[in-house]
RNA sequence: GCUCCGGUGGUGUAGUCCGGUCAAGCAUUGUGGCCUUUCAAGUCGCAGAUCUCGGGUUCAAAUCCCGACCGGAGCACCA
């Protein structure tokens, strides 16, 4: 099974779901999920999406992917694209995709109209004075004196300011004890190539700014933000306000994050340019890409974001929950095959040839059998081995019991030696998975642990197991989701590797 | 430092707005049985929270009020 293959079921038949909305009427919510392009998508980008979207979907409304670019130093291309796919395999199907910078015309008109207004004003001072006044609560000349504002606002515009010369700012209260109340920044001067826009425009305005007009424009009923936000309603608003625009309804939750691996791309980026991390899809990272090439499933995704809720509680949620939703997922669909860790040789004296079919799966015959050729000579994990003893009797799982008779080491390498011991199925007997000599896959296997221990990067992070697999493994493409028994599930990865997912 | 937001079993949450039906539901984890040629899944059961603490209001508080403590966020020409 491809894990983007799986089927999506309605979330209303898994149990899980979300709290009523506030104000919604059925048919008219819209929301938006506004990323900006400036990297890959990770499970906090797939919470708030899924959050979005469910709502859209529970009120009959429409769901918009904004892509909030408006700042030309930081976006690429390239991302608008990843987040597209990321959205894609997690099976979020926005109704209207959009960018803020196609908009740029009509943001920078408002803006100029809350000048006019009174609403803002053009600051030219530097940043420092700018940092220095705020913090003291003290308006500048250039909000004293609005006689200069609009020769200023042409000026901004018509580009005889470099960057760095003039802002455009809110008229809020420079003594408001929310301080993203001081007249924040509403646009700036930014020389640089935009992904969209190239160099045509230089005047950019800020997020504070995009995101209130462009969700009242785009008739946003609900937007929904992560809780960093907060202190910025009132400025949200209170620009809506001076413009006489319809106010959407402000929603926000807590990021989502788990213990020890970050999302922050300043922890991570340190770890890809030093060549620790390989890219951003290795299956130690909270990436979207990481999780589908380690074998989540995007279902499971979703139905572990909606048990969070839409909660305020800053807390980092287990990742056992994660699994366990994935694992209930793709149990019914996997393959269930041999792969013995560390392997030690088995040698079963006077055991004849066989041609062993087994069960791709206990209970659904629809996954079909494969047939191994097995002879004397078996491969089983040194896990097992470890802790057998002369005389023990052990089942090969769909195979024959055997009986242990010889257990030597020799330089430091364990092999056993055994004879048949009946086919009868007993309860005591300790059961385990083998390998047949000539039917060997060489596999290794990827197990991915936390990225860091406190702040520190964990070099334990990638723990690496070799082993051998049955040749039928060979067969599978990259993406196959498989469980090897009593080992774990694991997602084949293609060059003799496989990534762990769970156990 | 200032402001804001949180604080329910090991963990994540429901309930808090509109006090009683909540000595608190669900999930996860742990644990025991059944099932099983897996240490998975399924299934049945059990354990585990006096709802951060201290006052107050009330016949009645997880739910309202006050205070404390702890945790987080914001204080950018980033989003």
């Amino acid at each position: 099974m491809a894990p983007e293959e799986t089927a999506k079921k309605p979330v209303e038949e898994t149990g899980v779901r979300l709290p009523p909305l506030e104000g919604a009427v059925m048919g008219q919510v819209v929301t938006r999920f506004p990323p900006e392009p400036n990297g890959y998508p990770h499970i906090g980008h797939a919470k708030a999406a899924i959050i979005d979207e469910e709502y859209a979907r529970m009120y009959q409304g429409k769901l918009i992917l904004r892509f909030d670019d408006t700042n030309p130093l930081k976006e690429k291309l390239e991302y608008y694209d990843a987040i597209k796919e990321g959205l894609d395999w997690l099976g979020v199907k926005p109704d209207i995709v959009k960018n803020t910078s196609d908009d740029i015309s009509l943001i920078q008109q408002y803006g100029r109209k809350l000048v006019e207004l009174d609403g803002a004003y053009v600051c030219t001072c530097s940043q420092e004075t700018m940092h220095d006044l705020r913090a003291k609560g003290v308006a500048c000349e250039c909000r004293r004196d609005p006689s200069e504002a609009l020769t200023r606002l042409e000026k901004l515009f018509n580009g005889s300011y470099e960057q760095n010369q003039a802002i455009i700012r809110f008229k809020g209260d420079m003594a408001d004890l929310n301080t993203a109340m001081r007249d924040p920044a509403l646009f700036r001067i930014i020389e640089g190539q935009h992904p969209k826009l190239g160099s045509k425009i230089r005047v950019w305005p800020t997020y504070d700014f995009a995101a209130p007009i462009e969700d009242s424009l785009d008739g946003v009923t609900h937007a929904m933000r992560t809780k960093e936000y907060e202190l910025r309603n009132a400025l949200y608003f209170a620009i809506l306000d001076r413009l006489d625009l319809r106010k959407p309804t402000m929603i926000e939750f807590s990021r989502l994050e788990f213990e020890g691996v970050p999302v922050s791309k300043r922890k991570i980026r340190p770890l890809i340019d030093d060549g620790t991390i390989k890219d951003w899809d290795d299956p130690r990272l909270p990436t979207l890409s990481a999780f589908r090439r380690r074998g989540f499933v995007p279902e499971a995704i979703r139905k572990f974001v909606i048990s969070l809720g839409i909660t305020l509680a800053e807390t980092k949620p287990p990742f056992e929950a994660l699994e366990a939703y994935n694992r209930k997922i793709i149990d019914p669909l996997s393959m269930r095959l041999f792969f013995v860790k560390d392997p030690v040789e088995l040698y079963v004296q006077e055991a004849a040839d066989l041609d062993v079919v087994l069960k791709n799966h206990p209970t659904d015959t629809a996954l079909g059998s494969r047939t191994v050729k097995a002879s004397d000579r078996f491969y089983v994990s040194g896990d097992d081995a470890a802790g057998l003893k002369i005389n023990d009797e052990i089942r090969l799982i769909e195979l024959y019991n055997v009986k242990i008779t010889r257990i030597e080491c020799q330089e430091g390498k364990l092999s056993l030696t055994a004879t048949p011991a009946g086919s009868e199925i007993k309860q005591s007997m300790p059961k385990i998975q083998w390998v047949s000599k000539q039917d060997i896959f060489d596999l290794r296997v990827l197990i991915p642990k936390q990225l860091y221990v406190g702040e520190q990067y964990n070099t334990n992070s990638l723990e690496v197991v070799k082993g051998v697999a049955e040749s039928f493994v060979s067969g599978f493409k990259p993406g196959q989701v498989v469980q090897f028994v009593r080992f774990g599930f694991c997602r084949i990865d293609g060059n003799n590797t496989a990534i762990f997912t769970h156990r």
